[in-house]
DNA sequence: CGCAAAATAGCACGACCGTTCGTTTTATTA
DNA sequence: TAATAAAACGAACGGTCGTGCTATTTTGCG
């Protein structure tokens, strides 16, 4: 339960310092260190600059040869660590899913459940997109987009990724009901919808419209999805953030 | 006002009953009847073929090669019709709004100013979206992913278009205001804000998650996202629809 | 150090891309 | 019907793409 996947994330790991200078000496002690041999290691790097790559031209956008340009790599040794263009589509999918579990779901985990853990998933998630919006969009979003009428192995991995998120948020929404902080009678399902639109609103606004103040939308909006779903005890207190973000 | 854009469209038109057999002595009538040359006339059953290309594989799919191919023709006497790709890209978005805007807006005109042309104007957003699901995404949506940070000519046409498609919704909403319809409280940007959103997790969860159920969720949303900006006078009806429509 | 294995480079291929150009066919008009 | 204009074709070009080979280099280990 401290993993968003049921599967382990195979390559998590972050890229190794390849602009700095290292000492020599300690090339086999950082090996050891870090648990990676050189095929790893350039695999991460090229990870991380598909990532940004996807983020800017879409998943469909991943090229092996710009890849191999920005990596200063042949386009064959880009090629070999993946074995085709899907799989390493899918490999980009699966590190960023790691990343935002990392990021967004986990952090989240150490806030109290109920109320207080969902708003911190749905707060994290804000920033995250915020944050995306100079280097490259979300990939769940633009993944979807892209990816909702061509069936096949990435379609599938990406709706995967994305089916695992909606649940962990059902699942807090649901736990805030156990908890008494959301009326019983609220709809998990009807909730999550709800606020996964307030999510594909801020993206459009902020990063196509280029809209400011998206943002703050985004976050009294959800207030007011809280406020109508919460139980009269909580109700005060959330009517008072209403009025606080709406000004 | 009776038209979304103040820049008047260039090619509505229709495209012409190509299979079917024509007695060849009216063909002199026809095109008077029309208003079409040859030229025109196939360059709207091009802009027919790209219009649903697009919706599948979006603006940045479209292919003149796949264009001539459906259409039976040559690349090149597809491609002299448009003059450049980024060409008949704009085209095909131009043409899109046309028809949003005759099968969407226009229609919701007739509605009496206030809540009910702005309810129209959402239900009709909605029926188009559920209807384009197994026809190709709507080209607003799948074009914002695609051009979010791809600056030029195409994606200024989809953001006028998508802005003025906004303004009128603005529009409406400041109409109902007006008329006491809603709470001149209301804030039109942050209501535009989350009615969005539901259209866009409606084209998620039922184009790429095929979720059942997305469309009754998405007008549950919006009846909720009323009632909250809904004067007292007509808050009981709206209660009333809000029960009825989540039974 | 030296040897096996892994990693990377280099090259070529076929496919598709948008675009250009000269020619040929088709449509319109006098 | 003949003359003229518009439309469509077909071949070719330069480019990028993913992918399959075979060398060559680099790395890791005994």
């Amino acid at each position: 339960m401290s993993d968003l996947s049921d599967t382990p994330s195979r390559t998590t790991a972050d890229e190794p310092a390849r602009g700095r200078a290292r000492a020599e000496s300690t090339r086999t002690a950082d090996r050891y260190e870090r648990g990676l041999h050189k095929g790893q290691q350039t695999r991460a790097a090229i990870l991380e600059a598909a990532l940004s790559l996807a983020g800017q031209m879409g998943i469909e956008g991943l090229s092996i040869g710009v890849l191999a340009e920005v990596t200063g790599m042949s386009k064959s040794g880009v090629f070999a660590h993946f074995g085709s263009r899907e799989e390493l589509q899918i490999s980009v999918i699966r590190e960023y899913h790691a990343r935002f579990d990392e990021e967004v779901f986990r952090p989240a985990l150490r806030e109290p459940r109920g109320l207080p853990r969902l708003r911190a998933m749905f707060e994290r998630w804000v920033s995250r997109v915020a944050a995306e919006l100079d280097a490259g969009g979300c990939i769940y979003i633009s993944g979807a987009v892209e990816f909702d009428d061509r069936p096949g192995p990435v379609r599938d991995a990406l709706a995967e990724m994305v089916l695992t998120w909606h649940a962990a948020l059902n699942r807090a929404i649901r736990l805030s009901i156990d908890c008494g902080h959301l009326l019983p009678s609220t709809d998990p399902m009807q909730m999550l919808f709800e606020i996964h639109g307030l999510i594909l609103a801020l993206h459009h606004d902020a990063r196509f419209l280029r809209t400011p103040g998206a943002v703050e939308r985004a976050r009294a909006a959800f207030e007011r999805v809280v406020a109508f779903h919460a139980s009269e005890a909580v109700q005060e207190a959330v009517a008072q953030a209403v009025v606080s973000s709406r000004a």
